[in-house]
DNA sequence: CGCGACCGAATGAACGTTCAATAGAAAGAA
DNA sequence: TTCTTTCTATTGAACGTTCATTCGGTCGCG
């Protein structure tokens, strides 16, 4: 991984926390520069362009999520215990990063996901995915498209996390554990 | 439902179908108003600003939503058949309007979704929540937080319908009953 | 005539982006 | 070491464009 600039940092920071509160047209690069404490020209030695800005943030929050991720996985667990402990560390990760999971949905929702390349964006589910699919060859998990399933899976614990954040319902590690079990009785095989 | 007058009507239709290709940021009034063929003034007639515009169009699409959904509902079903009934209309409602989909899920991922009364919210999803709130009390569900569950059902929905769309993998009718089985299994109780 | 629907050019503010200027660090020459 | 040169990082005022919104006026109906 690229060692970031201070700046540079600064920048993607704030921009992630301002397109959370206030949106993409509710950011102008000049709130972004201010929150930054840098000039409205220094973002344009960094990026190209708010495009790219955005763009780049995309990818520097795949980057945080999955470090989390895999942070949090260790070996020689057995499968269901490997996938409570996935799905989990996952939801809490949004929980704990609200501005990152509110950008990441603005985000995949919006016209830029469709320049993203989705090769790329592969390649950084790229271990999960391949978790999810040995379980289906293993007879493990329901026989079910691979790519739909990993989706389905996902897209519940963006949720569970959406929930706990704007209803303000607190979510607790046992609820976690329901709701982890409720994704698993239902991908599971049988 | 209030009779909505036939420019109006086109002014919604075209902000929805703009949106979805360009974003909020993407689609000035001046476009709106070329795609349905009125005025850039005549959209301040009906509408106060573009925020209102947008506002309504929430509303709007929540009403097609609805309809569609409870057009599809027969009484007299047992519980299980009516949950499959209810999630496979959703999803294919969503596959058949991707516009409103692709809408709705940048709409409550953007700041207008705070600005929304949740009242009004769930005034409209009370008749599924009250399915899946009878379905927690009469034990057929899983007991849990139940709006919480109602969450988790719909965003199961959401997220076949944007693989179906995204990744252009054709769902079967089999395959959404599938899904329905998969998530089924994971909200029952047992 | 009066009124509401409708038009579209004009307005003015907001915003992304540029660029000439400055500071400072690194490198080289003496 | 000291002076000179070069290159990069940074600044923020200025520019040009885009866009939401306004408003004076037209049309057609009762």
């Amino acid at each position: 991984m690229e060692i970031i600039a201070d700046k540079k940092k600064a920048i993607l920071e704030s921009t992630l926390k301002l397109i959370k509160e206030n949106g993409f047209h509710g950011t102008p690069m000049s709130q972004v520069a201010k929150k930054a404490g840098v000039a409205a020209g220094t973002i344009y030695h960094y990026f190209d362009s708010k495009d790219t800005l955005i763009m780049e943030l995309y990818t520097y929050t795949q980057h945080r999520l999955l470090d989390a991720i895999l942070a949090n996985s260790h070996e020689g667990m057995d499968y269901k215990a490997q996938f409570f402990n996935y799905w989990i560390s996952r939801c809490k990760f949004y929980i704990q990063n609200p501005d990152v999971l509110f950008f990441m949905e603005q985000f995949v929702n919006s016209p830029y996901y469709n320049r993203f390349s989705k090769e790329q964006d592969e390649r950084f589910q790229k271990e999960v995915f391949q978790f999810i699919a040995s379980g289906v060859e293993r007879g493990i998990l329901r026989p079910m498209n691979q790519r739909l399933m990993c989706i389905m899976i996902h897209s519940s614990a963006h949720s569970a996390a959406k929930v706990h954040l704007l209803d303000r319902v607190t979510l607790t590690d046992e609820e976690l554990q329901q709701l982890a079990q409720m994704v698993w009785d239902g991908v599971k095989s049988n």
